[in-house]
DNA sequence: ATAGGGTGTCATCAC
DNA sequence: CTGTGATGACACCCT
């Protein structure tokens, strides 16, 4: 099996990440042979006589890269998986493919045909079992996959957006500034334009210009509070980056 | 020697 | 309740 230790010689007893898988095997057979059901752990250890193979518990370790390349050099040992060795050590009359893929109503058709052995059904349907959760698992990786990769491309369109947003945000500043130096170049030509009765120009200093509600601009005093236009006048709230006359 | 990727398996949950 | 799909975790292999 998967947790059965490296050594695919090792004896069961010492493959110990197989408590799981011990416990699993065991609550199979438990369902299928209830006389073993309740009792003690020394029943867990011993229970599944298709697995207690000299390779270890499970009969065959598993189908490692190692196993195949060793298959392919064997030319009268086909590739075979661990289960289809399984299968084939219990002399299980269905193969692995029809075992996984069937119908259940096939599947236990094909099973009621033949007169199994608690061992052999306990080996068919972990065999089922095992070989639906593989498909699973390749599944369940490839959505994982294509998940990482959605989500990869999410992250450059959003980075993607951020640097529009910035260029936009450097223009619009750009352009703030800019037209903030324009008006307070306008409004000191308009001040510098105005006379008093006497022919005078206005004091900046006592004078601001103003615009009225109606849109009107006009000259007022500079002890006059609010809405100057004065790009220059100190009492307003002002950003600080406008221009100063 | 070790890290990282790939795969099979098990346990567990949800349907 | 049973069968199955989904998924995290683990063990192991290979590169």
């Amino acid at each position: 099996m998967g947790r059965m230790g490296g050594s695919e010689d090792s004896p069961p007893a010492i493959c110990q990440p197989k408590v799981r898988e011990t416990f699993s095997f065991f609550n199979t057979f438990a369902k299928l042979v209830p006389e073993v059901s309740g009792s003690g752990v020394e029943h867990v250890q011993h229970n599944h006589t298709y697995h207690m193979s000299p390779e270890g518990p499970s009969g065959l370790s598993r189908p490692t890269a190692r196993d195949k390349q060793r298959n392919r050099k064997n030319d009268h040992e086909r590739t075979l998986t661990r289960d289809e060795k399984r299968a084939r050590a219990m002399n299980l009359p269905i193969s692995c493919e029809d075992i996984i893929n069937l119908p259940m109503d096939e599947f236990n058709e094909r099973i009621s045909k033949y007169d199994l052995t608690e061992a052999q059904l306990s080996l068919i349907r972990d065999i089922r079992r095992r070989g639906k959760n593989k498909v699973a698992a390749q599944n369940c990786r490839k959505r994982k996959l294509d998940q990482i990769l959605h989500l990869a491309d999410e992250v450059k369109a959003i980075q993607n957006r951020k640097n529009e947003l910035y260029n936009e945000f450097e223009y619009l500043n750009s352009e703030r500034t800019r037209i903030k130096h324009k008006f307070s170049l306008l409004y000191r030509h308009i001040f510098q334009s105005l006379r008093d009765p006497d022919g005078n120009p206005y004091s900046p200093h006592e004078y601001s210009l103003q615009q009225s509600a109606d849109g009107s601009i006009l000259l007022v005093p500079r002890s006059s509070p609010s809405h100057s236009m004065d790009p220059s006048a100190s009492n307003k709230p002002r950003g600080k980056d406008d221009p100063k006359q």
